[in-house]
DNA sequence: AAATATATTTTGATTAGTCAAAATATTATA
DNA sequence: TATAATATTTTGACTAATCAAAATATATTT
């Protein structure tokens, strides 16, 4: 059984590996979202190399090898099946969903988990448009989403998710209609003013700033 | 925040204290509950005694403090409301959510557990007729209930409480109808034969050695 | 190309929790 | 009461995960 710990670092260098277009993952980058100091991170990394979870190059940086990818879309699936189990059995706020997810994803046994699916009726996604991994730990397709800045002007579009899970930006999010599932339209767009202007269906026009405009998501 | 292992002592010292009617609990008792050895019980109890969560006496034993028999309350109100919201919400058997809860008690939130807990109505005791400790942690009543072995004879009896958390026998009681909250008489009791007859409504009568008819407890 | 800045790795130390086995205290037995 | 049996504590060592800081490699300026 692996360790939390274990864990998270799996989970960590799967999210930094997307970011980096499935680049190696340098060490400093991984310390970073572990916080964790550098050095930890590289003996972490050995031992991980050592469990075949990883292939390590010094210097170079870290990927998942199938083992450890398996491993980490086991973890995202069990966080995000909880995430949605949460705000829609135990009606939490979608905001704050995500911390308790973190801790929970690592005590949930498959047996718990495969009621869970069940109880919520083996749903795709989870409340913030993330797509849930399958139970045999297939990747979940990459469909390539536009976000705010680069997608087309006045066109009907759905928001598909937020990549962001600080509470204070997604109680924002959701204030003004701006959550997975709805419809919206980008009136104008503006680079000087590094603003972009959101129009979702049934609520009033945001205008929001390229730094937050980039963190959602939506389907073209 | 105290580490699960931390948690555990507690829960388990408080438990044999339980047994023990209040005495303090020697280190080997423990260390029996705890699965360790006995050295390593007598480090630990050192160091809870130090966080003021026990007293320790070398060579008597330890007693819970007032701060100490507050967490143990806290991680066994966790655990029993967990258990009791794996069979009522997600459906899982009777006799297997002990060993689930046992993990998951160290993870649940306070905000999770207050949902959990509205769910369930409030409930006041767990699958098995262990009662929950309240939220503020007051020792749950200390009431006297009977055993099978020395509980009146034909009379009308209700089964409150089975004192076995091993899957097996939890198992064998729901298949014959022993749970908590049925109505039972005892019809014949035999010492020489070292065995219990009971009657439960709306089931066959079943004959238990008294080991077994030891752990049933009711009320009278 | 040399000097500087940046990222990574190594080294030595720390903490929580554990074990094995030796030392010691207590209780029971002869 | 001396001896043996039992329970407890002490000692020294180990593992997983971590940090601080020194050493080293790589990349960027000048």
């Amino acid at each position: 059984m692996p360790s939390i710990t274990v864990e998270n670092y799996l989970k960590n260098i799967y999210f930094e590996q997307q970011n980096l277009a499935g680049q190696r993952v340098p060490t400093g980058v991984l310390a970073d979202a572990m916080q964790v100091t550098p050095g930890t991170a590289t003996t972490m990394v050995k031992t991980l190399a050592g469990l075949n979870l990883l292939e390590y190059e010094p210097r170079e940086g870290v990927r998942l090898t199938k083992s450890g990818s398996r491993m980490a879309l086991q973890v995202l699936r069990r966080h995000r099946l909880i995430e949605l189990f949460l705000v829609k059995t135990l009606k939490l706020d979608w905001a704050e969903v995500h911390d308790e997810a973190e801790i929970l994803e690592h005590a949930v046994s498959d047996k718990v988990l495969d009621r869970i699916d069940h109880l919520l009726g083996y749903p795709k996604t989870d409340p913030h448009g993330d797509p849930i991994p399958a139970a045999d730990a297939t990747p979940p397709p990459r469909l390539k989403l536009s976000t705010l800045i680069d997608c087309p002007l006045n066109t009907a579009l759905v928001i598909s998710r937020i990549v962001d899970q600080d509470p204070e930006f997604l109680r924002f999010a959701d204030q003004r209609g701006l959550t997975p599932g709805t419809q919206v339209l980008i009136t104008e767009r503006d680079p000087t003013a590094d603003a972009v202007t959101v129009q979702p269906v049934g609520s009033n026009a945001v205008t929001l700033g390229t730094r937050a405009a980039g963190k959602i998501l939506v389907q073209s």
